[in-house]
DNA sequence: TCAGGTCGTTTAATCGTGTAAATAGATAAC
DNA sequence: GTTATCTATTTACACGATTAAACGACCTGA
C-alpha cells in the first residue's frame, strides 16, 4: 500500500514509449500524430487510469475551466431551477460550476465577484442588481441573467410580454377592476413586468390599487389593507412568492380563491402547480435561460471580441384553479 | 491600454526589493520574516492588487481550496439551506464550494465524485444513498450528511428522536388513532423516523394504517385511498413534502385541517410556515448540518488520521396550525 | 579567537502541463 | 543525387507558486 501517486502524462509517455509532448496533442485532439500513436496513447491513458491535472492546465494556460453562477439566493422556489440548467450545460462543456450566492445586495455582489475571480473562475453567469457597478476592466466575462445589461450579454424572459398576457387573460375572463401587487421599479423585470400589463390594460381594465412590494411571501401592511378592502375582482401579482402571500391574506380574511378574488402570479416556480396552491401564473423558462446563458457565456470565453448578444425567450400562460371568469 | 497582466509574486518581490520566497513566507503567515519586511512586503502586495494564482498553487501544493457539496437536488426546499451554510462556512475557511446535484441516484453519484475529482476537490460534503459504494481506496476525504455512513465523518440531526418527539406529541392531544405515510425504508433517516415514532408509540397510540412514499409532494393512489377512509385523526408523515401532499389530498376530499385531522411533518422546510401551509412539523437544524459537516471536512483535511465522528444534532417540535387536540 | 547557534533571507528545484522551436525522416522536385 | 518541402515527433522552457536547503550576518560562550 504504497503512495500512489496518480499518473502523470509523463507516466503516460513513458510508458507508451513516445514523448510527453505527444501524450499533450493527442489528448488535446490536436491532430498531429499518426492513428496508430494516436489510439496507443489513448489506450495506455485509459489503462493507466489517467486524468489531467487541472491546476497544471490552469497554471499553463490561464484557463481553469470552471464558470461561476451568481444568484440572489438558493432559498427561493426559482433560482435553484436556473443554477441546476447551468450547471448541467456547463458539465457538458467540460466546465464546472461555482454556485454563489449573493444575498441580492449589489455591495455584496461585488465582493462575490471578487471571490470568484480568487478562486480563478473563467467567467460567470450572473443575476445582478441594476445598480451593480461592472468593474473596468472587467475582471472575467459575464453574462446577465434575467434582465439586459450594458456592456454584457444577457439572457431573459419577455416580462414585458407576459405582463401583457396577464392583462389579457384578465380581460378575456371579465375583470375589470384589479388590484396590483409590483415589484419595485428599479429592478427591470418587476419595471416590464408592470409596464406589460398597464399597456395592455390601458382603458379595458381599471387599475384600482397598486402596492409596491418586496419580492418576498410576507406582505406589507398596506397590501394586507388593500386586499381587505375587497375592491377588485383580481389581484395580479409580480411574481409567484406574492401571489402565495397574497392568497395567505386571502385566507386569513375569509374571502375564497377564486369565488370572491382570482389571483395571478408570475414565474411558474415549482409550487404553484401544487394543489394547495394551483396557481394561475406565466411561466419563464427558467431551464432555458440558465442554459442558454451558459452557451453564451462560453461561446465568448471563445472569443471576447463578439458583439454583445441579448437573448429573449417566451413565456406562456399557465391556467390554473386560482383565477376563473367573473 | 496594454496587456495588463495580473501581477505575481515576482512582480511584488521585485518592487518590495526581496526574493520571492520571501513574499510567500509572509502571504502565508509564516512568521519567518522581520515585522518591517513584513509590513512593506504587504504593502507593496496590497498597492499592486496582488492576488495569488491558486492554480500554481494547487500544483506545487496539491491542494485547491475547493470543496464538492454533493446533494440530491438542488430543486427541494431543504437542501439549498444545507448547501448555502456549506457554502458560507467554506469560505470562512478560504475554501470555495462546487455544489453539484446527483439526481439522487447511487449510480450518477459514483460519477459525480468522479466529476469533482476531475476538477480537483480536495474534499467533499455528502448527502448519499446508502447503496453508494465507496472507492477504496477513497479519491478525497468525504463527510456523510443525513445519516452515520461506515468509514466517512457524518453529521445529521436526530431522527429517532424526533420520531419519539411526534409520537409524544400526538399523544399529549389526544390522538389515537393514527396514519402514517412513512419513507421507503432504506434511507436510513426514514427509517430512524418511523422506528422513533414506532417505539415512542407503542401501547399507546393505534397505527391504523401506513403506506411508504417517495419523497415529492404526490402520493401513490394506496395513500390517497387510506388517507379518505377517514379512519384516523392525525396523519404522521416522513417530511414536510410528504405531508404536503396530504393537506392536497385531504383538502380536495373536503377534509378540515386540523378539524377533521391533524397532519404532521417533518423538517420544518422553509415554507412549511407559510400561513397557506401552516404545518406542524419537527425542525431540523439545516443550517448547522450544513455548517458542522464543513468544519469536520475542513479539520479531516489537516489530518486524515483522526478517528471518525459522528455529530448528532437535535430536533425539536415546532407547532403549527395543522395540528390540534382532539 | 573561533566553533557553534540563531535568525532572516535567498537560491534553486519542483509541481504537471502546453506549446514554440528544433529535429529527424520521408517524400518530392529537378 | 542533391536539395527543398513536408510531416511526425521530440526537446526544452515557461507558467506562478511553495519550500527544503544554503547562506551570511550576528551573537554567544569557553
Amino acid at each position: 500500500m504504497g503512495k500512489e501517486k496518480s499518473p502523470t502524462i509523463k507516466d503516460v509517455a513513458r510508458i507508451a514509449g513516445v514523448s510527453s509532448a505527444t501524450v499533450s496533442y493527442v489528448l488535446n485532439d490536436l491532430n498531429k500524430v499518426t492513428p496508430e500513436v494516436d489510439a496507443l496513447v489513448r489506450r495506455v491513458a485509459e489503462e493507466l487510469g489517467y486524468s489531467r491535472n487541472n491546476a497544471a492546465r490552469a497554471l499553463k494556460t490561464g484557463r481553469n475551466n470552471i464558470i461561476g453562477c451568481i444568484l440572489p439566493t438558493l432559498t427561493s422556489p426559482v433560482f435553484p431551477e436556473i443554477a441546476q440548467a447551468v450547471q448541467l450545460r456547463a458539465e457538458a462543456h467540460g466546465y464546472a460550476t461555482l454556485v454563489i450566492d449573493s444575498g441580492n445586495a449589489p455591495m455584496r455582489e461585488e465582493r462575490v465577484v471578487r471571490t470568484l475571480a480568487k478562486h480563478g473562475v473563467d467567467g460567470a453567469v450572473a443575476l445582478l442588481h441594476p445598480k451593480f457597478k461592472l468593474a473596468n476592466p472587467p475582471i472575467f466575462p459575464m453574462v446577465s441573467l434575467d434582465a439586459k445589461f450594458p456592456g454584457l450579454d444577457s439572457v431573459h424572459a419577455d416580462h414585458y410580454a407576459g405582463g401583457r398576457l396577464m392583462a389579457e387573460h384578465a380581460i378575456a375572463l371579465g375583470h375589470r377592476r384589479v388590484g396590483m401587487l409590483s415589484g419595485f421599479q428599479d429592478l427591470t423585470s418587476s419595471y416590464e413586468r408592470r409596464q406589460g400589463f398597464v399597456d395592455a390594460a390601458a382603458g379595458r381594465v381599471e387599475l384600482v390599487w397598486e402596492v409596491n412590494v418586496q419580492l418576498v411571501p410576507q406582505l406589507p401592511p398596506e397590501a394586507v389593507a388593500a386586499i381587505r378592502r375587497r375592491e377588485v375582482t383580481m389581484i395580479a401579482c409580480v411574481n409567484d412568492l406574492v401571489a402565495i402571500a397574497a392568497l395567505s391574506v386571502l385566507k386569513d380574511s375569509g374571502m375564497s380563491v377564486p369565488g370572491d378574488v382570482s389571483v395571478f402570479g408570475f414565474d411558474d416556480m415549482q409550487w404553484a402547480s401544487w394543489p394547495l396552491i394551483d396557481l394561475t401564473t406565466i411561466r419563464q423558462p427558467l431551464a432555458d435561460l440558465g442554459s442558454r446563458a451558459t452557451d453564451l457565456l462560453i461561446a465568448r470565453l471563445g472569443n471576447r471580441d463578439l458583439p454583445t448578444e441579448d437573448v429573449v425567450l417566451p413565456v406562456t400562460l399557465v391556467e390554473r384553479g386560482s383565477t376563473s371568469r367573473i
